[in-house]
RNA sequence: GCCCGGGUGGUGGAAUGGUAGACACGGAGGACUCAAAAUCCUUUGCUCGUGAGGGCGUGCGGGUUCGAAUCCCGCUCCGGGUACCA
């Protein structure tokens, strides 16, 4: 019952012993926007500093999680503001996407109207929060002016050959009716938005060349000053594989080789059979009749027991592959269930490089053809998948490297000596990896390759609410993008939204026939929108020089804002977003759209912890939202705002329990004991304890160092603490006559440690105190260091490791006095049995150890 | 399976080699009050003891160290990511 302090307050009349929350914070709001205090501009003095949240898909009023992530950023902004910084903080909405073309097909609303409604929505959450944004730089992915740059960039990445289209297998929400990006995909085959199982369908397609950066993506998050986990995900999900490629010849078809790739090279002598993908193009040579008649007949290289039967393999290889194609992704991938490897002789044999031996080839689902080259060598010896499948089928189990005593594994990919390898044996792993590829340069038959698991980013949705994707295909003069005075392409309003597997602008046909800007026949308009991750991959450069109409953002804005010091988000866009704003970042500086040398858009980054209820997050979806709305109403924001931060560490996950009312109640009941001591009368008391007024004074110092220190290392839960430890002592030096100068300044300094916090209390109080001064224009709060040079040091007395009791000493304490004070002291005579440590530990002026 | 985190009072958490449990929430007791609310004060890891005081204690088992919640090795449980990537 958070409501119940202010109601009774009010009730008992006592308003003018505590504030009016509601009144003091939308005051306070509209100073913050109307003096412009949190608006920068390019001539700006101060050291530049950025900071920003990750760009909100607007879904309606601020949950939970939205509110701690904009604490975390409002709070970073004016703590760097206070320390002297020009701080750019702008705020837009990620406004495209599904559920606003969802809603439409339900309740026939337009897009347009239903998101604009979800962002005044959202909007006025975030202003109730006190949160702070240079509001002139607002921007929103669906205005037409965004939509215009999206297209000049995208036209851009055209021109540069960095976006390209291309017929691909892509994933299908049948959900969505659109096609998704793999990164949409969870491991599960289900799709990252609705849930649903996708499909494979082969569509013609966009796609951005990411993977022409895939290295230089690699090497950088060496650099980033992000948490270690996110940078470890990026690099899985690039996934580099050093290893080798090289060719099997196909007994009797030399010429039919095929390619595989392997990391392990060395373990070639092990390889017992081969395995190709369904959707490999030999299964198609394989299965065809002529192929098999004339080829292998005339080449007479296999022998005629297996010939009999090749007729039949064709069908069961035909029967096998058609089987797999009915699959969905998740039945065929998924190994959860301990299914069983599937797979089919494919009716030839290839050759072993090293052996010249050949090895049955099978075709085999566990063989993905959109990795490496479709095709392996498989090793049952030293590959788990490898060794399944033989076990399945029968196959050969050949070790290549010697396993460690008492080894009782089945496939063993640990270290060892090499065994049953030719040239290869006595060599370690590492030796004869690189032996095993110079013996394959040498040949002729292969050489050393890098594999990525990253692929192209695949950008076309045919979706309406998108940005449209500006190309227009001509049949004389092919595929040729809008010219760019006549940019923004914008969408029509007058389409009908159906759940159908196309655009709505495939269907609107003023939209989808255009005249080539080339040669000015008729053509046809691309119809398929951009993936909003492209909107969110270049925001916050654009928040940088909105208003510019000449170019998406200046070079000379982006050497002054970018990079992002601070970024603040959800670990959520731990691969997608941060790895595609990256790709962006890094093409377009190299196009020129962006200063040569920014490399990285985010130097740092802070993921925040999720809020999680009953085990699961707190979402809209899950529908276990609790509101903030009811907080504003009753406590305030900044007491909202004071319970994110105490409740633990930022990075943590807080699990939302009946506890966080009585949590936030505290928060309310802690910032009107501040507030009491702020605004009460100064009493200067008759006698003046001076010892009292030193302790005070010195408690002040140290909880600023504290607080600052912490405030740098983003540990907000203790800096809170910090500042509750100083009120409390506050009180107790009142009522232990502390001067009122010590008592005055120690009050000043909470007020400035909370003002990043709890902004409106922290204004309304300074500004009562200090004659209407702005509290977040004061510089931040310096301790003095000769004060603190100057404070006595608990001397702890230890025996044998163990405490003993402690002692107040000078800070410059020698060994000789602390060892004198310690042999002193009755307790430690009384544990020292015979009187004479053996041994003494120093560790002035902190420690004193005396082992008997 | 692999890769990350994590396990500390009734609860959220603090302490990054040196007093374990800061700061809060909750509980208990008290002051003020006709009474309650609010506010203020005391107390609150477990345990033995009337007491002074003692013993135990950071998931479990070892180790390093004068000294370990903290570092190392092995295990266990929980959470997250990822998944036939050759």
């Amino acid at each position: 019952m958070p409501t119940r302090i202010l109601v009774e307050f009010k009730r008992r009349g006592l308003m003018s012993e505590i504030y009016d929350v509601q009144e003091v914070e939308l005051r306070w709001q509209k100073i913050w926007e109307e003096s412009g205090l949190y608006q920068v501009d390019l001539d700006d003095p101060r050291p530049k500093s950025y900071v920003l949240c990750m760009y909100p898909y607007p879904s309606g009023a601020a949950h939970q999680g939205h509110i701690k992530n904009y604490t975390f950023g409002d709070l970073n902004v004016r703590y760097r503001t206070m320390k002297g910084e020009a701080v750019l903080s702008p705020f837009g909405f990620d406004s495209f996407g599904l559920p606003a073309e969802n809603a439409a097909i339900k309740t026939k609303v337009h897009p347009r109207e239903f998101t604009e409604a979800r962002i005044a929505e959202l909007k006025a959450s975030v202003k109730r929060l006190g949160s702070v944004y240079d509001w002139r730089r607002e921007t929103k992915s669906h205005d037409p002016d965004n939509i215009k740059w999206a297209q000049f960039l995208f036209i851009k990445l055209f021109e540069s050959g960095l976006a390209y289209k291309a017929e691909a297998p892509v994933n299908w929400c049948p959900g969505c009716q659109t096609v998704l990006a793999n990164e949409q995909v969870h491991s599960d085959g289900t799709c990252d938005r609705s849930g649903d199982i996708v499909e494979r369908r082969n569509l013609s397609q966009w796609f951005f060349k990411i993977t022409q950066y895939v290295e230089e993506l690699l090497r950088d998050i060496d650099e980033l000053d992000w948490p270690e986990r996110v940078k470890i995900m990026q690099r899985n999900w690039i996934g580099k594989s050093i290893g080798a490629k090289m060719t099997l010849a196909v007994q009797g078809a030399p010429e039919l080789g095929i390619e595989v790739f392997t990391t392990r090279p060395d373990t070639v002598f092990g390889m017992t059979y081969a395995v190709i993908a369904p959707e490999h193009p030999l299964v198609a040579i394989l299965t065809s009749d002529e192929i098999r008649r004339q080829k292998f007949i005339d080449a007479n290289a296999i022998e005629p027991s297996r010939f009999v039967v090749l007729e039949e393999r064709a069908n069961e290889v035909r029967a096998f592959v058609d089987s797999v194609k009915n699959l969905t992704d998740i039945d065929r991938v998924s190994t959860s269930e301990g299914r069983d490897k599937r797979g089919v002789f494919s009716g030839v044999n290839v050759i072993n490089p090293f052996t010249g031996d050949p090895v049955p080839l099978y075709i085999a689902d566990y063989v993905l053809m959109s990795y490496g080259t479709g095709a392996i060598m498989a090793v049952p010896g030293e590959d788990q998948r490898d060794y399944d499948f033989a076990k399945i089928f029968g196959l050969p189990i050949v070790r290549t490297v010697a396993t460690p005593d008492g080894f009782d594994g089945e496939a063993y990919s640990g270290a060892g000596e090499k065994i049953n390898s030719g040239f290869l044996n006595g060599l370690s792993i590492e030796e004869a990896k690189l032996a095993a590829i110079d013996w394959l340069a040498q040949n002729d038959l292969g050489q050393s390759s890098i594999q990525y698991r990253l692929r192209d980013w695949l950008v076309s949705r045919q979706r309406y609410w998108g940005c449209p994707i500006p190309m227009i295909y001509c049949d004389k003069c092919g595929t040729v993008p809008a010219k760019l005075e006549e940019l923004p392409i914008l969408a029509p309003d007058d389409v009908e939204f159906l759940p159908t597997g196309e655009s709505p602008l495939a269907r609107h046909y003023s939209f989808r026939f255009a005249k080539c800007p080339k040669c000015g026949a008729n053509a046809i308009r691309e119809t398929d929108t951009m993936d909003t991750f492209v909107d969110s991959s270049w925001y916050f450069m654009r928040f940088c020089d909105p208003f510019n109409d000449k170019v998406p953002f200046s070079l000379e804005a982006l050497d002054q804002w970018m990079p992002v010091d601070q970024y603040i988000g959800g670990i959520e866009h731990a691969i997608l977003h941060l790895l595609y704003a990256r790709f962006f970042t890094k093409a377009l500086a190299d196009l020129g759209l962006a200063p040569k040398d920014l490399r990285e858009p985010f130097s740092r980054l802070f993921t925040q912890g999720m809020i999680r209820m009953d085990g699961s997050k707190m979402s809209k979806s899950k529908g276990n939202l609790i509101s903030p709305e009811k907080y504003f109403d009753s406590v305030g924001a900044d007491a909202l705002r004071l319970f994110h931060l105490f409740v633990g560490p930022p990075a943590d996950d807080f699990d939302w329990t009946s506890q966080a009312d009585e949590l936030i109640e505290g928060m309310a009941k802690f910032l009107s004991r501040v507030y009491r001591l702020a605004t009460q009368e100064s009493e200067k008391p008759t006698l003046v304890n001076e010892k009292e007024s030193a302790t005070l004074s010195l408690a002040t110092h140290k909880a600023i160092e504290k607080a600052t220190i912490d405030y740098d290392r983003w540990s907000y839960n203790t800096v809170v603490s910090t500042i509750m430890t100083l009120t409390n002592q506050i009180y107790k030096s009142k009522s232990a006559n502390a001067s009122d100068e010590s008592v005055q300044s120690a009050i000043d300094a909470v007020i400035l440690l909370l003002a990043p916090m709890t902004p409106h209390i922290a204004a309304e109080m300074w500004s009562l105190r200090h004659d209407g001064e702005i509290v977040h224009v004061q510089p931040w709060p310096e301790p003095d260091r000769t004060l603190l040079a100057l404070a006595k040091e608990t001397l702890i007395l230890q025996v044998g490791g163990k405490f003993k009791d402690k002692l107040i000493v000078d800070p410059d304490i020698e060994e000789q006095e602390a060892l004198r004070l310690a042999l002193a002291h009755p307790k430690i005579a009384a544990s020292l049995l015979n009187g004479a440590p053996s041994r003494v530990v120093y560790k002035l002026p902190k420690l004193i150890n005396l082992i008997p």
